[in-house]
RNA sequence: GCUCGAGUGGCGGAACUGGUAGACGCGCUGGAUUCAAAAUCCAGUUCCUUUGGAGUGUGGGUUCGAUUCCCACCUCGAGUACCA
């Protein structure tokens, strides 16, 4: 009522006049800069170009809390002061809108995750603009959008459509690899490929069906589809790369992690390895990043050593006989002889099957014409004793002589003899070698026959070979079945079936325990010629190196611990080194000795000589090793971008041409698996592709199977979608032209952009998004489409803002009346102090607890209970607990709203007290921002109470960015009254003020004094400085000094508040447009020129000299800044409190460094 | 275990290439203003056995002088983990 009579002026003063009204200021200036588009970059300038990005955020359901936009407050502040040096800044942001929670929240409710999606991307907005950030949002991207994801699906096309080239190590077009294989097969070819790829001539390429060639090319294209083991993890329903485990189980949910084999995509990372790393040394990273990136790649350099597998026992002569020689050792001249020759003159059906056989890739070996027992038989593979022959003409001497070769070999041998005629192989191929096929896979392997199999290893310390003891694999290895003897089979395979059992997590856990198998087998030793002893055990990992290892006990503690185990001989090969308690390691203080050439050496002597024998006799090289795995492409989920793929009718992967791109996200009734374990776009009703020359559509299946053949393409769309970090990993140079639907990004867009200036954000993206972004980062550039092969040069890890917690401490009684043994209260909750819970907490005796927690609740309890409580009969006292308390129930003194707390949680409505001073005072915590612990703070209610100018500023005060720190409320307070103080230091400025209140007075023409000066220009170095360096904090209490001296100043100057104001706008940019205005400007602040340091108004005649004594300062002296050091040293001497130090003693010596200080000794 | 980072008042933190330790802010204490509260303003606030002395995790070292450089150790945090 008595609103509606406050007369106008009275309002105008209390509105906008006189008080920072800081609600009111931002709003104006944000929508000022939204309608006039003040921070919106273009393509083209001739100003210096500068990008400033941030990492742009998944848009949760939770929106913002307090401590999300420090790095964007950061990061922002850099992009005003770049403006106002005069550069061209580009500043967008935009979001990385796929993902699990919105997926997840729609299998729980149907909603579909665009929807849900767009909601929180809504709420983002709103909490980004109201804190008055400087972004360019007419590029803002979505990774969900398929404008832009189409973009993603087109990066990935052009890695299908490419190889890694070792020899000018760059990807090239496949068509290059294409070109080669048809020239010269893959013998020569240098490149990043699968391990499993086999020797191809140039005719064998040419005669390879199309589906064969296509098998063969996905070895070597950039992203590829291969059967991987991966992180399969049952409760999510889908498969994890690497970085998304955390010890085992998911990093996100924390469920455990399974291995598995799945058919998946991948992509050949593991060829930029080295790059990867190199380019580490160019780049303005953070140390502990760089460290992280490079423990991930992990590269070693070492050798590889080839071990042979010897025969099961020694031959009968007492010496050892390779494998693969079968024959009778009296024919095995002759019969090699007349091998060789009929290998150079194949039958037509021999070399046929021959070819076929090759070409299959099946995983055993075939050899032709080899000698066995007194024969020499057709083809055979040794692992498998299969011995296959190919008869010509039939007549019946033949018949006989190959009844009795069959029966010798079969009977007195024990291999499985299996014949065709020439006509079959001729005629029929495909049926003889299904034939074969189908014979090896029911024999079993090895089992005493032989076979020349070899065991590769990396070992980082050739040096120690000849300390080589016996060799170790992992129980997955390939050659584990394989070579195992007959006699310890069972224990082989009970050990292998123990190990899978054990989860990945107890593996980890459990490194202590050693256990392993002994396979029976015997390598040997390539120089000693030695047979070693080959073991299984789950400390070799099959993912690592070849998932073998040679044990060298004397140099390894893990060998060491494997071989005092089991008994085998530990062999010390180092001079002078006792070895009888645990294996010696240290590479540089390695002498080796009992090693035959290398004794004596050095390990770095050692190591190359080794290298250099290996090499001689065909048994190894040096060779670096990397721990960097592929990184698993696929994901069995829905919310995510489809693969631009089908599969044709030989089920090879196709691309999409480009034209029909984007390919978008299917509609599907439900999110989850199909019930044949299909990802969720298996649900889809239409997801099929069908083209017709240069018309494409998705369709159903039906509609697919009913349509005419005849010049058609097409087929089954890819089920998976991609992972998280495909939509991330190329967004900043999207940013650069983001409307684009004719190219990723205009060639102009990149010339003049570049790269990244500036990058900020979190340092959990080390091994993820930020290894990723490199690399297609140095695709791209191979590719030649970004000028950059870094694309980022420098980057800032802003540190976690923590929250202080609240916790109130509490014990609860309950009252029974004496008399009718009622409860007349019950559970009445008695909040107690810190102290005494403290106090009791220390204790150990429940008696002495109970003693204090009774006593300290005595006065709360009505007096008519009190005789019973001494009783200890009507009284039930809970053990003590502590509570959280929700932040914004507790002042800057730690002190509780009590009104407010027991409306907060009903159950403490009738909660009673303990005062001291008449307030309950809280203890604190600092532990991480969460829900369930009452202690986020909303920047949405800093603002309303604060303002966004006042919240940024405290941020960036807390303290450096890069470090975390706890966030307290109470201490903004600090920074709001600064900024009104700034606010009043421009009162001359406002217009006639009623009520004869401040303001107005000044003389806003007034000359600066010296003083005024001083102030200022010491303010802009320091601001100068402190940006430069990302020391945001102290540029802060700069300010705040700043003002506080202008004050005292009485400063009213315009040529000193000027340019103080365009000093804050970065910090406080909506505050600065105001008070810029109020100067008499009608454009934004945000462009105009950083003001320029002048040292003269800092020159001091005079210097406060500290007077030390042995280094202590005592007192301090005032001498003119011109004199010469014996000046001065005459001046401090004859003062009165030098003599008065030194009670009469001489100084020993006089140092003074004119300028700094003086220091007497003595 | 290994790698990296950090230890400074009641709290967040400051101190440029070794040169006045504790800037700035919070909190606290006292005062002014006010019926009162809030707000605002002023003064003080590292500790102690206070004509002085000690002090930057601990112990040593280098130096005229060390929070800063070197060595050893302790504590906390982050990353990584049977990587051959």
């Amino acid at each position: 009522m008595l609103a509606h009579e406050i007369p106008d002026v009275v309002i105008c003063f209390y509105g906008s006049k006189m008080n920072y009204n800081f609600n009111e200021i931002e709003a104006k200036w944000q929508k000022y800069w939204a309608e006039h588009q003040t921070f919106k970059a273009e393509n083209n300038s001739d100003k210096e170009k500068f990008y400033v990005l941030d990492m742009f955020p998944y848009p949760s359901g939770a929106g913002l809390h307090v401590g999300h936009p420090l790095g964007y407050i950061a990061s922002d502040i850099y992009a005003r002061y770049k403006r106002h040096k005069g550069f061209n800044v580009l500043h967008p942001q935009g979001y990385d809108s796929f993902g699990l929670p919105a997926e997840q929240y729609a299998i729980q409710t149907g909603q579909h995750p665009a929807i849900t999606t767009e909601e929180n991307i809504k709420t983002y907005r709103r909490q980004l603009d109201q804190l008055g950030f400087s972004f360019d949002w007419n590029r803002e991207v979505r990774t969900s959008d398929p404008k832009y994801y189409k973009w993603t699906q087109w990066i990935f096309i052009q890695l299908f459509n490419s190889w890694y080239n070792k020899d000018l190590d760059k990807a090239e077009d496949i068509e290059t690899l294409i070109s080669k294989f048809a020239a010269e097969g893959n013998t020569k070819v240098n490149a990043a490929c699968d391990e499993d790829v086999s020797q191809f001539s140039a005719d064998d390429w040419n005669s390879f069906s199309s589906k064969e060639q296509q098998g063969i090319l996905l070895k070597y294209r950039l992203t590829y589809l291969a059967d991987t083991e991966v992180n399969w993890v049952p409760a999510l329903g889908t498969v994890l790369a690497n970085d998304e485990i955390v010890n085992g189980v998911s990093e996100r949910g924390g469920h455990p992690v399974v291995r598995k084999k799945m058919t998946q995509w991948s992509m050949r990372i593991t060829a930029y390895a080295q790059r990867l790393l190199d380019g580490l040394n160019t780049i303005d990273w953070p140390q502990p990043l760089k460290d992280s990136q490079t423990n991930w790649i992990g590269r070693s350099e070492g050798a590889s050593v080839n071990f042979k597998v010897l025969p099961l026992a020694p031959s009968e002569g007492g010496g050892i006989t390779p494998r693969y020689i079968t024959a009778d050792s009296d024919l095995y001249p002759v019969l090699l002889e007349r091998a060789k020759e009929m290998r150079k003159n194949p039958t037509a059906a021999e070399d046929k099957l021959w070819q076929a056989l090759r070409r299959k890739n099946l995983d055993v070996r075939f050899r032709r014409q080899h000698p066995i027992y007194r024969f020499i038989v057709d083809f055979v593979c040794l692992e498998k004793g299969l011995i296959i022959e190919v008869d010509g003409k039939i007549h019946k001497y033949q018949l006989d002589n190959d009844a009795q070769r069959t029966l010798e070999l079969e009977q007195k041998k024990g291999y499985t003899v299996i014949r065709f005629a020439n006509d079959e192989v001729l005629n029929d191929l495909e049926r003889v070698v299904s034939e074969i096929e189908g014979v090896l896979s029911f024999l079993p392997f090895g089992e005493g026959r032989g076979g020349d199999f070899e065991i590769e290893v990396f070992t980082t310390r050739p040096d120690t070979i000849f300390g080589a003891s016996f060799m170790t694999l992992a129980p997955e290895h390939e050659l584990v079945p394989k070579i195992t003897t007959p006699e310890q089979k069972a224990e082989v395979e009970a050990y292998i079936e123990a190990t899978a059992k054990r989860s990945e997590r107890d593996r980890m856990a459990d490194v202590k325990t050693v256990s392993g198998a002994f396979t029976g087998a015997y390598a040997e030793h390539p120089f000693t010629k030695e047979p070693v002893p080959i073991w299984i055990g789950d400390y070799v990992l099959a993912g690592y190196g070849t998932g073998a290892v040679m044990s060298v006990p004397c140099g390894d503690q893990r060998d060491y611990d494997f071989a005092k185990h089991f008994g085998i001989p530990i062999p010390n090969i180092f001079e002078g080194i006792d070895i009888s308690e645990e294996a010696f390691a240290d590479k540089e203080k390695t002498i080796i000795a009992n090693s035959d050439f290398l004794n004596g050496l050095s390990y770095k002597e050692a190591v190359k000589k080794v290298i250099a024998e290996l090499e001689k006799i065909g048994q190894g090289k040096g060779k670096v090793n990397y721990r960097l795995r592929d990184a698993v492409f696929s994901r069995q989920r829905y919310w995510g971008e489809p693969f631009p793929v089908y599969y044709d009718e030989d089920g090879m992967p196709q691309m999409l041409d480009e034209k029909f791109l984007p390919l978008e996200l299917p509609e599907v009734d439900k999110y989850l698996p199909t019930e044949t374990g299909d990802p969720p776009l298996g649900n889809a009703k239409k997801w099929h592709w069908l083209q017709y020359g240069d018309n494409g559509k998705v369709v159903s299946k039906e509609e697919f199977e009913n349509s005419s053949p005849s010049g058609r393409s097409g087929g089954p769309l890819e089920l998976n979608t991609m992972p998280g970090w495909a939509g991330s990993s190329q967004y900043f140079n999207r940013y650069m032209d983001p409307h684009n639907d004719k190219e990723i990004f205009s060639q102009e867009a990149i010339d003049y952009w570049q790269d990244v200036d500036l990058y900020i954000g979190g340092s959990e993206h080390a091994t993820g998004h930020l290894l990723y972004s490199r690399f297609w980062q140095k695709f791209m550039f191979d590719m030649g489409l970004v000028p950059k092969v870094e694309f980022a040069k420098k980057l800032i890890n802003q540190g976690m803002i923590t929250g202080t917690s609240g916790y109130a401490f509490f014990t609860f009684y309950s009252l029974i009346d004496e008399a009718t043994k009622k409860v007349v209260v019950d559970r009445r909750y008695v909040f107690i102090p810190k102290d005494v819970y403290d106090n009791a907490i220390s204790l150990s005796l429940t008696s002495e607890v109970d003693q204090i927690v009774k006593e300290s609740i005595w006065e709360v309890i009505p007096e008519d209970f009190r005789e019973g409580i001494l009783k200890k009969e009507l009284i039930f006292i809970s053990p003590i607990a502590k509570t959280h308390v929700d932040v914004s129930l507790i002042n800057a003194s730690d002190q509780l709203d009590i009104d407010g707390f027991k409306k907060w949680q009903p159950e403490y409505k009738n909660a009673e007290f303990i005062l001291e001073n008449g307030k309950y005072i809280v203890g604190r915590e600092v532990e991480k921002m969460s829900k369930s612990k009452y202690n986020v703070v909303n920047p949405d209610d800093i603002c309303e109470e604060y303002g966004a100018d006042s919240l940024r500023m405290y941020e960036m005060f807390l303290g450096p960015l890069e470090q975390s720190k706890p966030w307290n409320t109470a201490g903004i307070t600090g920074v709001h009254s600064f900024l009104k103080k700034l606010w009043k230091l421009y009162s001359p400025f406002e217009g006639p003020v009623l009520s004869g209140a401040e303001g107005g007075q000044g003389d806003v023409n007034s000359e600066a004094t010296s003083e005024n000066l001083k102030t200022l220009h010491k303010t802009i170095k320091k601001v100068e400085d402190d940006i430069e360096n990302f020391s945001f904090n102290t540029s802060v209490s700069t300010f705040m000094i700043c003002v506080n001296e202008l004050t005292a100043q009485k400063c009213t100057s315009r040529e000193i508040l000027e340019p103080l104001a365009i000093l804050v706008s970065p910090y406080a940019p909506h505050i600065a447009e105001e008070l810029w205005e109020k100067l008499g400007h009608g454009e934004s602040i945000a462009f105009a020129p950083f003001p320029k340091f002048e040292q003269k108004y800092l020159v001091e005649s005079t210097k406060e000299y500290p007077i030390s004594f042995n280094g202590k300062m005592r007192f301090t002296m005032e001498l003119p800044l011109d004199l010469s050091k014996e000046e001065i040293e005459t001046a401090v001497m004859t003062n009165e409190k030098t003599q008065q130090q030194l009670e009469g003693r001489t100084p020993k010596k006089v140092i003074v460094v004119p300028g700094k200080i003086v220091n007497i000794v003595g």
